[in-house]
DNA sequence: ACCTGAACACCGTTCAAGT
DNA sequence: ACCTGAACACCGTTCAAGT
């Protein structure tokens, strides 16, 4: 008896919402990363049992999915000036640093095309940059995507979680490579290797554009 | 008593390798798909526990990387002609079709660079035919990051098995976008989501050589 | 309709103990 | 040195049963 006395004692559990478990969700990203933001851990802090979020969102990739559109939210308004190669580059920078908080987001948006509010914002802003550029209309569509696969596929790149070790794999590789059996690979061996990541996802950027402008769509292009 | 009677009543058990651990996983990968390549299925293949699995893999990353490098060993010695830029299209498109078989393990090798044999061996051609191509130096050794990149990206986007599902979801809202408040969605819709991913994958192909013959890159490029 | 506990069917990795 | 069983610390998802 008296069920709302003791319902006073702790905070009121709230309703479960989709918008509520995303938040949640999101929280738990900040605080402890992807990694711990699972279905039972999410349920757990929500105060509910793991079946119960299954009514609000149909599996992780979806929960992923919407996490990620959740933090495109702040990218999606940043003002930015110059030139509409500039803005481009700017907003596809500002893009891939937020996916580079969660590397682990990057590779669930590679699998699983985003299709959110925000995302489509970008994707809308992304088309109107190119049209000021003068690109043809056709390759405004797949450069988009181009684009936002280099950026999100950089990002994803990061999602080993701390591990200089891969890393050293292949420098040690490319150090060690044999002159005689692999002379490319010994006589590149410095500029393999060279450039902050920063540098590297500008040129990358720069390359797509000069590509995309100066590379004629096929013109046949069934619908896939 | 005699255990070797008993021994030859079954086919005696092979010793551990690292390359018959690698060779089994391969068989599992092909026979039942990457999904279920796990220490325990492939323990239980090799008729002993996952724990001795560690002493020849360090994890399942690096299994993941031994196999992918297993299959390269296919691909490798593609034999093609063209000029340099229709090789190299050649070549990358025989990398992608590999990966395409495994989209899981495309995901596996963006997040952890490959460096078997068989992955310095593709980029020793590709370094190759950049320096054929009479491409600068460093955009060569930069230039092989971002087609690589893109090759294994595409395919890793497949990784959803079979889900015509999570693309619906694009398509659906790329055709349901609002013509106000998404104009240039609501005007490239068709292109948006138009091509065969064949024709996607030479395009970009092309994009890119094109691109880096064509963008310079930094002076100062301090190693990472 | 929504929510739940319990179950199903798994994982990777470590470690003490054996040979 | 190599190999093992058992344990640790988890997963996603489904489903029958409740409200």
């Amino acid at each position: 008896m008296a069920p709302e006395k003791s319902r006073r004692e702790r905070p009121a559990k709230p309703a479960l919402t989709r918008h509520g478990i995303v938040a949640a969700a999101v929280g738990i990203l900040r605080e402890e990363g992807l990694r711990k933001v699972t279905m039972r851990r999410l349920a757990q802090e929500l105060d509910t049992g793991a079946a119960s979020l299954y009514v609000y969102v149909r599996n992780t990739a979806e929960l992923h999915a919407a996490i990620l559109d959740e933090l495109l939210g702040t990218i999606t308004r940043s003002s930015s000036d110059g030139g509409w190669r500039d803005r481009l580059e700017q907003l596809l920078t500002a893009y891939a640093a937020t996916l580079l908080e969660y590397p682990g987001l990057a590779l669930s948006a590679l699998v699983a095309r985003p299709s959110g509010k925000n995302y489509l914002g970008l994707v809308e802003t992304m088309l109107a940059l190119l049209a000021e550029g003068d690109v043809p209309p056709e390759r405004r569509a797949w450069g988009i995507d181009l684009l936002l696969q280099y950026a999100t596929a950089t990002a994803a790149e990061h999602a080993d979680e701390e591990s200089p070790e891969e890393w050293d794999a292949l420098a040690r590789a490319v150090h060690e490579a044999d002159e005689t059996t692999h002379p490319q690979i010994a006589a590149h061996a410095a500029d393999l290797l060279s450039g902050q990541p920063a540098q590297r996802m500008s040129w990358g950027i720069r390359v797509l554009i000069t590509g995309i402008t100066g590379t004629a769509v096929p013109a046949e292009r069934n619908p896939t």
